[in-house]
DNA sequence: GGGCTGACCTACT
DNA sequence: CAGTAGGCCAGCC
């Protein structure tokens, strides 16, 4: 039989897998932080590691990683790059607003999502 | 094996 | 609301 560390990696992979999956579910005109898809993937203090799942990811797989931002609600490449651009570029076009840079996680994010359904506008 | 890095988070000031 | 400090996890040198 061979040793147990080999069943480590396998793990680590299987968890990506999770990741992708999980930011594929994001319904468009919303976001999830990277917080949230660690939770969601069952491993709630790497949301480190979810900046890196979806560097990763491969293309064919049509990943939206653009509906992944940070607990700030803001998009987390320095704002002189591409990246950011692009990511914001993507959002708005999904009818995501930015408030001074910001995106308003109570009306994009999932809890928010999830409260409309319940209680509809009124508690906004 | 030790230390640095990163598309991060939470708590505190 | 903005800035700082400590913590977390895995990949890379």
């Amino acid at each position: 039989m061979n040793s147990g560390t080999e069943v480590k990696k396998t793990s680590d992979l299987n968890w990506y897998k999770s990741v992708w999956k999980v930011v594929s579910e994001i319904p468009s005109g919303h976001v999830l932080t990277y917080g949230e898809v660690a939770r969601l993937s069952g491993m709630p203090r790497a949301a480190r590691r979810v900046s890196q799942a979806l560097r990763r990811a491969p293309r064919g797989m049509n990943v939206p990683w653009h509906r992944v931002i940070n607990s700030q609600g803001k998009i987390s490449f320095p704002e002189d790059s591409s990246g950011w651009v692009r990511q914001k570029d993507l959002l708005e076009e999904e009818g995501v607003i930015f408030l001074k840079g910001k995106i308003d996680l109570e009306q994009f994010g999932y809890r928010g999502a999830v409260d409309r359904l319940l209680w509809g506008d009124e508690e906004l």
